[in-house]
DNA sequence: TTCCTTGCAAAGGCTTTGCACACCG
DNA sequence: CGGTGTGCAAAGCCTTTGCAAGGAA
């Protein structure tokens, strides 16, 4: 995966100095091919050496967004990631059980996009988009335990916290 | 409004105590009929008296959470807001520019999640839902700034930051 | 009376910032 | 060499939590 030597030379012809810290940051993220987090980052980098800041992943993460490299994305509950630009915009389904983040093409969005710049007036920001729900696994275990408890409540009177 | 008394009572029935403080809170919320923060709501019962804590306007509106009375969202960029159930679900449309926030008909997004559901295997949950992107104002905002950043652009040599 | 609620203050988690030093170009 | 980038530590912001005192039922 060649991708993050383009980021680099990105970077380079937009004014900013490489260091090895912005390197190897950029080749975390752009070599994972997912959605992470700064601290997951930060994981990856220490991996190779202690000299890295999470204050410079922040900073080169931010960097990289500005530069219209990579995306931001605030999943919501605190949690953010970022993840660089390769193929196009898509959406992210973010499971809220087990926190696994799914992509999906944003073509799905047309429509609804459309619909609402019609009656809303309102620019929806497809790629930026995330998406609660439950996937498929925990969607099950959701519903056993919504059964389990179900039970519970009409056996005793009423079932504390 | 009687809507907040209705919701007093709902609490008042699910075994809750009632106090002053979680009057106002819930009057505060139900009484603006849109979406607030935490912060805003304490904003709004202190108008009446001092004697709230933003703890306690927490722990109020989790409460009514807990109880299905009240939805959270979370807009991203750290912004929590809260309001009451009384239409059904519905989308919300929050502007990245100014921050305001509209709601659009949960209808909409009707085909979308059947298609994740076929497609992905993904349960949206449509209720939660926080759409970003342009009010028709800010985007006709962002269109003059662009086309003036272009300008520079082409006028000088490198516009800064 | 019982024990749920509150206020206060402190702790928590994540992110940003100020500063002096390091180092890219 | 000049100016940018870095590490460190501290500050910030929003939210939660522990605890003793207050008050609803």
């Amino acid at each position: 995966m060649a991708h993050c030597h383009t980021l680099i030379a990105a970077l380079r012809q937009q004014g900013c100095r490489m260091t090895p810290q912005r390197e190897m940051i950029v080749e975390a993220l752009a070599h994972s091919g997912r959605h992470m987090t700064a601290e997951e980052v930060l994981g990856v980098v220490r991996q190779k050496t202690r000299a890295v800041n999470i204050a410079t992943v922040y900073r080169t993460l931010d960097l990289l967004v500005e530069h219209g490299l990579a995306t931001r994305t605030d999943l919501g509950e605190g949690r953010v990631v970022y993840a660089t630009v390769r193929h196009g915009p898509h959406i992210h389904l973010v499971c809220r059980r087990c926190g696994q983040v799914q992509e999906a093409d944003a073509a799905l969005l047309a429509s609804l996009t459309a619909a609402l710049q019609e009656q809303y007036h309102f620019w929806c920001d497809a790629g930026h988009l995330a998406l609660y729900g439950l996937c498929e696994e925990c969607e099950q275990t959701e519903h056993r335990i919504r059964n389990t408890e179900y039970v519970k409540r009409e056996g005793g009177h009423h079932a504390a916290e």
